[in-house]
DNA sequence: GCCTAACCGAGACGGTACGTCACGTCTTTTA
DNA sequence: TAAAAGACGTGACGTACCGTCTCGGTTAGGC
């Protein structure tokens, strides 16, 4: 897991020092993102995603698009990255909630990969470039993964989780049911109250044996 | 999950008939599906694996592979099936060996995977082709899955599980983990112990209240 | 002025040795050099001929022409010479006769160019060239040349030519008015009776000075 | 011969009425006509020569040029004007010494073109361009072909040349031959005294029958 | 022991997309 | 207003693959 310098799915960088001759144009920027985001959602398969028809949906050169991406797969970075939703504000009342909330933020990612057609398989794609995929990791993957683990953390220390657990695999104990669902079994549907039963299942064995803790689950 | 009548993957069929005329070369046949192997450990990125680079690889026409499979993406499954290992048999002592089994099993798959170098996102190359995915995952994944359902079945009715649970859930529980660390994190290792203690630590909140049970972990 | 092993403006050679794969069709070779005069007949600038447009226009694959031709330049080297008029055979009655047949051979040349539109200038386009430009020279203009100066070595040795003439500048005497009208001076027009006024005009110095020789003109 | 208003290859005329604003640096002009001859000279074939190659070497916007002429033929026609030698002054001691003289020119013109590669081709070029050659023609060409003309008939008014023959034809007598040598045999060379024996060779069929006329070749 | 249909490698075929380059225009800042 | 710089839409470049289609040649049955 490398730390990178500079991110990929970022438009590449304009000569530094002080600025020369006409900047690029965000118009321009946007028109390819949101080109390629038009195509997804009009049911166009991926494979059939190429920088020319790409070029040609969004009424723009295919230079203006290498101008800024070395190719179709740190574009999709940069298109993945917009049709992220934010991260949600965690509520802190407990660990528990933090917990429920983090994984509702995944199930909601989950459900617009899925229901509205848009980025159904660009992770795929993504994935079949190590670089690629190391970039969208690091910028998008690992921030999130630190934010579980800081919840768990403070979890640990507020008495709501035993203390000889280890903190990755726990994590992954959350994460993985949802993810499994998301990504393997497509046709499946992650209903409302999943990310609930999920912690509360889990969590069921991994709070310290004899503790008052803050709440318990009612439903 | 839709049943197929013709599994893809698989060669396609020749004149149904009386065989006539000279019959398919299995020769060509491994030559091809090692040819790919060949490549994948060569550290080749999946992405510029061509079928003439494939058919230039393995001494052969490209009619000899399209007469065969329909594109790129049947070909990857058939060599996916070559390459993985054979379910193990299950030790039937307890739910929770049968467990670890299955899950060592899949971390196998995993090691395998990386370690070689191939198949590295094969899987990623397949889902971007929903018609080739379906074929794998009903004939690859969709039975193992029924497996771990079994035993999970089996371990209710035994008593090593809490009666008021949704079986999809756990089976998620375990296979989860050890999924999000072989995809998501191919930079992460699976160390030996992994499986006992995903299962260990999970089923520590799911057996019934009140319960000597069959066996408890002796790692 | 090298001699060539290998013409260029000819087909580039398929592999050696015993015809292998699916050979190539001489319809598409046709359909080529076709298209490319069709396109100069419509009046299409030389300079909007590219590579993309011929091949549309041919209704062929890019790859065709270049499996044939290196570039633009080696086609058109084809095309002039598919567009040229066979060379006449030589009466062989007088020098003078036979000069006034290689010179009228010349200015037809030189009429189909302009009259008919087609070849223009792709006689520019291939001096840009040097590489090309010698092997039209070569295999085009030289050949023609050495027929020149046969006339002439003939002619001199039958006393219709002075014995103390360099050919080579003899040759140019009679070319040269030829050419320099129809490269330099493309509004002006090239008269029916121009070859004969040129070979007598010029023949009249060049005579020995007292010869009975064969056939004085009356014209 | 279509005489012209506007002459290509000088530079576009800046706005007419009193100049305001930053006025156009003659340096800049420079620095673009000699980076034509610069690359030229460094063997870069004329087909490698872009616009934004030419501005590169030369330090200078592309705007700098299009603001100058329309295109790269037009520029040419500069590059071209700029390389030739002045014509040289007539001796009129003859029509004779005044032929020599002029081929001469031709053949100075002719060297300088090859032996500097220098505008090897740049002619070539410029005729793929009608509407530039035409404005070469008219400007470079045609006089220099009047010139000659005024020669000739002088020479006939003088008793030098017979008084029945083309005018035309005759010039065309004396340019063609050193013509198709310069520009039909680039690898031949133009030897020193060429000119004399051009002339001399075809005037001696084309002077008055019994006229001891002005001079005698004595070379 | 032929006959013949289907196989085999090779490679040409019409296409599509690649990533680069040049075109001629435009939009910045600086002078 | 001209200057350099460089982004813009357009379109050609020459290459690589796609999946299909001939080629000459091989290899098995079925007759």
């Amino acid at each position: 897991m490398t730390s990178r310098a500079e991110a990929e799915g970022t438009p590449r960088p304009t000569a530094p020092g002080p600025a020369r001759g006409r900047p690029r144009s965000e118009a321009v920027e946007r028109a390819i993102v949101e080109g390629v985001m038009k195509l997804l959602e009009d049911g166009v398969p991926l494979a059939e995603l190429s920088i020319e028809r790409i070029a040609r949906t969004a009424g723009v050169g295919k230079a203006a698009i290498y101008r800024r991406w070395s190719g179709k797969e740190e574009l999709f970075v940069a298109v993945v990255r917009t049709a992220e939703p934010p991260d949600p504000p965690l509520p802190g009342t407990s660990m528990r909630d933090d917990l429920v909330v983090l994984l509702e933020s995944l199930r909601q990612r989950g459900l617009v990969t899925r229901s509205s057609a848009i980025l159904h398989n660009v992770y795929a794609q993504m994935k079949s470039s190590p670089k690629i995929w190391a970039s969208y990791h690091d910028t998008a993957i690992a921030p999130r993964r630190r934010v579980g683990l800081d919840v768990l953390r403070r979890g640990r220390e507020n008495g709501e989780l035993r203390a000889d657990l280890d903190l990755e695999l726990v994590n992954d104990l959350f994460v993985g049911p949802m993810l499994v669902r998301a990504m393997m079994r497509p046709d499946d549907d992650l209903p409302e109250g999943l990310s609930e039963q999920i912690v509360d299942t889990v969590l069921a064995g991994l709070r310290p044996v004899s503790s008052p803790s803050v709440s318990s689950p009612t439903s």
